[in-house]
DNA sequence: ACGGTCGTCTGACGGCTCGTCAGATACTCT
DNA sequence: AGAGTATCTGACGAGCCGTCAGACGACCGT
């Protein structure tokens, strides 16, 4: 299950190298949020890191090869938001669980932001290798929120012209980029705890059919 | 009404400048759909446009100030869709005109789409320029959806834990960002068709709080 | 301890874009 | 036609990109 990491060369990479590695991601990620997602060089990367600017160029291709490599890594912080929708939301009582979702997905969002930002970026452009790490990460809860919609459906609580996974795709729509106004909306009127009841009721409508 | 064109150097640009500023503009958009938004280089610009590096900065101090200026004139685009949500919708037969509503955003969006993205990224960022244009494109339609969720509010429609302003910026969100999945979406299960019926349904029951 | 070997890192380079001048060119008006 | 102004451009220093050939250093066998 361990896959042996390779240089650009394709050879296999010792301890010294893996941990070389590890330090120019970790300088992306430190410049990513200190420099802006558009502005980031690899030469900065590499000072960074305290290495010579050729290095980089031995662990990955190009810039956006360690952004993928970051988005890979993000994945493992999603995945367990999908327990928060086990088992499905069925009574008003659920929620409570349908916030903790959504301050989940808040938390997750704002940690790895500007990695995911240009994982969306590049996904929409229509690269490959982006839209492969976005579907992995996404499909976990899109699929999971699908099957609420569909249970949802057969129990009688939500309309049967709602397709589930479009629902389910617009609900993460919904959240991704509301997160990213969120600074700029309770400047003008609607203060976060407004934003997250909000969030909350058409998300917990939207996959359970109920109002909260 | 009629603001006087300026160059960066602050003088008054004439009519053979007013068009190579406009030249510009186009070339510019022309290759931010041809090379993508993180690839667009002044270089190639000026050569699309058949002028010399030089000139380009003439009219714009850097490529951001070209992009603003595109954003400037998408706003133009986007008012007229406020119409659509005028008068508030409140009875199940509204619903047609809330497709309508979701069909003229999607238009919108996919004809900008490269200068709205890059508007959001730098807003996102906290550039302020970006900022101004972005509020004065969306207020016109969440302060209307707002007002529409007010209303429906007051007539007992629709709960009132919902806070009207967060949630029109979630159904402008939900609209946004969906529609840059639509291809990946249509690929993976869902037809355009199923998804438009699917965001027109949500972002009605959202604002009438009614059902399809 | 020592020289060899292989994995890892780097200095230096050609090619490119950026953004800025000073000066060339084109238009306008008399 | 000629003066004067508006507009454009060639050429440049600076900085980043991505690639080599070779330097460094950790580990091995003797």
């Amino acid at each position: 299950m361990h896959e042996e990491m390779l240089a650009t060369d394709g050879r296999i990479i010792g301890e010294r190298a893996i941990a070389t590695r590890q330090r120019l991601l970790d300088a992306t990620l430190t410049l990513l949020r200190r420099d802006g997602v558009l502005d980031v060089k690899v030469v900065d990367i590499t000072r960074e890191a305290g290495a010579a600017p050729a290095t980089f160029y031995q662990y990955f291709p190009d810039l956006d090869a360690a952004i993928l490599a970051l988005a890979e890594a993000a994945i493992d912080d999603e995945a367990p938001l999908v327990d928060l929708l086990l088992p499905a939301w069925s009574t008003p009582a659920d929620a409570e669980r349908a916030r903790a979702f959504v301050d989940a997905y808040a938390r997750y969002w704002s940690e790895h932001y500007a990695v995911l930002v240009l994982r969306n970026l590049r996904a929409d452009e229509g690269d490959v290798d982006f839209r492969s790490v976005r579907s992995r990460a996404n499909l976990l809860l899109v699929r999971r929120m699908a099957e609420m919609v569909k249970l949802g459906q057969t129990e009688g609580r939500i309309a049967a012209t709602l397709d589930p996974f479009a629902a389910a795709a617009a609900m993460m729509a919904m959240l991704e980029r509301l997160l990213a106004y969120q600074n700029e909306l309770s400047r003008r009127g609607s203060s976060k705890a407004a934003q997250r009841e909000t969030l909350t009721t058409i998300l917990f409508h939207t996959l359970s059919g109920l109002a909260t």
